[in-house]
RNA sequence: GCGACCGUAGCUCAGUCGGUUAGAGCACCAGAUUGUGGAUCUGGGUGUCGCGGGUUCGAUCCCCGUCGGUCGCCCCA
């Protein structure tokens, strides 16, 4: 037993474990720099005022916060949007539009460990910052549906759930409600989906109990899953403001259509996020089976970089975490076996056996192929088995008998068949096998 | 922060109605093995029975506390 532990909900990567969340990785990072998004990175400790400042201080108890020894009170950051919406506003006049950054980093927060979550976690973070339009919004959503189905993932398993808080302001206002009022119904909202009727509890406590027939109206208007039923439930306001949003709807579901990701995306209006600072669109992709928590989420945040003390910057963005995204790859069997897999093993017969297989495994790995071999000789029955369990495809055989008939032996271990070639072609040999020639 | 359940080897678990030196399978290590496939055989236990205290002649077992884990609540960035 050790004598030391990690600290709780922190995580350790052994190898293998490790391989698994590079996976993750990977190929979040090949798909944002597909959509054109640059990557930066950003300190980890933050003073706590930054998120103070926006979140309220009762999110101080999940903040994984202390004092440091300059007398500071620092942060280990808990989301990456506050400090992304720093830096993109003491550099906005400096950078060219449109601003698509994203970044691959751990978060923290203080809190009991539970399945999909724990104290430290992975994000991919994409955001767009100056474009104020739904053109901003289609690209997210798209860039979230790759990085999803990029693994394999496919519309049976995950749905984008995309609503809109403008929406639901303008509504809520044009049935007469002030914007404290709005405010608490909106948290009530979001609570609806978990706790039913109990969610305005909170409301009722505040303001008095909702009357019924306003309550009703919200209801249906949060079952809403389609523009037609928006357009519908409107009617009877259409005006302005209204008018343009559904315009905006419009274009922005045509935009995901003609993307072919109509069948991704679901309307509903029972999202809303719990976070104060998202403005318009919002969306979530949840697991379709329903068993885990959100895969991801995201929304506008106009006014968040001003808050900030920046300028006036439109801005949007999402997270996919690693946790959850880990969990529901592992469900559906499309998280990769031989990951740590060596491409090539050499198996050779004593110390001559060994220095004539050199040349051939510095040769190879200089032209980036990952080449194994036994430090300590083994017999040959040992080493082939070790070759076969690492997962490589190809084995090299530097026997007594080849080498004094000056050839290597190629074994392919998934067909089990092997062939002689002339040590002076081993190199090009492999390449030709690895690359199917 | 709250609640429920759990804690014996790297993993999955057995065990002791409280009794001497704590077990199995898998995994791992070494050898049989000086040339060919997940095999077989031999050897190896790798352990502070989570930790601390209490009860007892004696505690891995019973009691209390604590730490850790899992799941849920709160919250969800």
């Amino acid at each position: 037993m050790p004598l030391f532990q990690s600290l709780p909900g922190f995580r350790e990567f052994y190898p293998e474990a490790l391989a698994r969340r590079n996976h993750l990785f990977r190929l979040w990072r090949q798909t944002a720099l597909t959509f054109g998004f640059v990557e930066y990175d950003a300190p980890v400790l933050e003073p706590l005022e930054l998120y103070k400042a926006k979140s309220g201080e009762e999110i101080e108890q999940q903040l994984f916060s202390f004092t440091d020894k300059g007398g500071r009170e620092v942060v280990l950051r808990p989301e990456l949007t506050p400090t992304a919406c720093r830096m993109v506003g003491a550099k906005a006049n400096a950078l060219k539009r449109p601003i698509k950054w994203f970044n691959i980093g751990e978060f923290y927060r203080y809190e009991r460990a539970q399945k999909g979550r724990e104290r430290s976690f992975s994000q991919l973070n994409a955001d767009i910052f100056g474009e104020a339009g739904v053109e901003a919004d289609i690209e997210l959503i798209a860039l979230l549906v790759q990085c999803l189905t990029a693994f394999g993932l496919t519309e049976q398993d995950f749905q984008v759930r995309l609503s809109d808080r403008d929406l639901w302001c303008y509504y809520l206002e044009a049935l007469g409600l002030d914007e404290a009022r709005v405010r608490a119904l909106l948290v009530a909202i979001d609570k609806h989906e978990r706790l039913g009727d109990a969610a305005f509890k909170n409301y009722a406590d505040q303001f008095g109990p909702l009357d019924a027939v306003l309550k009703g109206k919200i209801l249906a208007f949060l079952q809403i899953k389609s523009l037609p039923q928006i357009e519908t439930a409107l009617k009877p306001f259409s005006g302005g403001k209204l008018d343009a949003r559904i315009a905006d709807w419009r274009r922005l579901l045509d935009g995901l259509a003609a993307m072919n990701l109509a069948r991704f995306v679901e309307v509903d209006l029972g999202v809303v996020r719990g976070l104060a600072y998202y403005t318009g669109f919002v969306f979530e992709a949840f697991d379709r089976k329903g068993d885990l928590r959100a895969l991801a989420g995201g929304g506008r945040y106009n006014d968040l970089v001003k808050k900030l003390g920046g300028p006036d910057l439109p801005a949007a963005g999402f997270a996919i975490g690693d946790v959850t995204m880990g969990l529901l790859l592992e469900q559906r069997g499309l998280m990769p076996a031989f990951i740590n897999a060596p491409d090539v093993c050499v198996a050779y017969d004593g110390e001559a056996g060994r220095l004539a297989a050199f040349p051939d495994i510095q040769t190879l790995r200089a032209a980036g192929v990952r080449v194994e071999y036994p430090l300590k000789e083994l017999a040959f029955g040992k080493q082939l088995k070790a070759a076969l369990e690492s997962g490589a495809k190809l084995a090299l055989i530097y026997g007594g008998d080849e080498l004094a008939r000056g050839v290597v032996k190629l074994r392919d271990l998934t067909e089990r068949h092997e062939r002689e070639v002339p040590r002076e072609q081993v190199p090009a040999a492999v390449r030709d096998f690895l690359t199917g020639a």
